[in-house]
DNA sequence: AACTATTTATAAGA
DNA sequence: TTCTTATAAATAGTT
């Protein structure tokens, strides 16, 4: 672009290196708003220098285009090779999550012999099985709450009883 | 920068901005690579045209480089409220889904009778006819289907039938 | 930071 | 969209 052209790569010495960020950012950054007001289109970018000084410019909100970036690679998780790793492992956790979710509450549904239509007579077979055992251990949990709750009011009685008793014998004193 | 000088506000001319916006994105993006390379800076690029279309560039992550402007932008301050609020909120629907699927977990082990001990009478009660109407319904079900096998075979056995008669007559003709 | 020789980007046209 | 080309703009190396 000058005196010589400079082949792409890392500037090694420091110095060099600042002057030339200095004066291609300030290029990048007029030509990223060219092109906002040109041609009418939403412009985000962030720089960070080697030392880790930030510039940005956004043709609108910073924020609000990343948003909108966001949202994009979320919904077309197309054309991104470095940027959207983090977010299409969300993005498959989220997924993976809903499948399983999905799955879990078809099989409530067919625990309560909700949509039993597609299911094979083997399948049938085994909820049958599922049912009835789960059947069995509500039952039972059911008699030894019930047995629970009788053996509590008892000992309650008892309790109450004895204690009836001592009061008795208190009055009876006086 | 060519034939004319053009200043720089929006162009006009849906057809000459759709031009301008693919030559000088291009360059920009370009640029920002360049500059990225040149001087080891972390640089990320979002452009969205006036019609929508998404292209971005980033010299490591997208994500990485948002999350670092992200930090940036609060230490310093400046009001960053949107890109927080949208993790919160992709956080939020990541726990919800991750609370509706222990539910539906559990629900579908009470409904195997496991991890009953919690439960009250009344619930028992109610997974009780829960049971009890899923396997009535299973059943049904299977019996349909049992119903639907027989059927079938029957209807296959009939037209073999037919079809060996036939065949018995041309048989009988040679 | 300013200068300037060159390279690069790009506006208009095809 | 791509190519061409005249010209504007950017910039590498120098001061």
């Amino acid at each position: 672009m000058a005196r010589e052209r400079r082949a792409i790569r890392r500037i090694e010495s420091a110095a060099a290196r600042q002057v030339t960020f200095s004066k291609r950012r300030r290029g990048l950054f007029k030509k990223a708003e060219e092109l906002a007001v040109l041609c009418d289109a939403d412009v985000a970018l962030v720089v960070f220098s080697s030392t880790g000084k930030l510039s940005q410019f956004a043709s609108s909100s910073m924020n609000e285009i990343i948003d909108k970036y966001s949202t994009h690679s979320k919904n077309l998780g197309k054309s991104d090779q470095q940027p959207a790793i983090d977010l299409n492992l969300e993005h498959c956790k989220y997924d993976s999550l809903n499948e399983q979710l999905a799955e879990a509450s078809l099989r409530l549904r067919h625990m309560r012999g909700e949509e039993l239509d597609g299911l094979s007579v083997g399948e049938l077979q085994q909820m049958e099985k599922n049912l009835e055992t789960g059947l069995q251990r509500v039952l039972c949990t059911k008699d030894r709450q019930f047995m629970q709750q009788i053996s509590d009011l008892q000992q309650k009685g008892t309790q109450l009883a004895e204690e009836n008793m001592r009061l008795k014998n208190q009055v009876i004193r006086f």
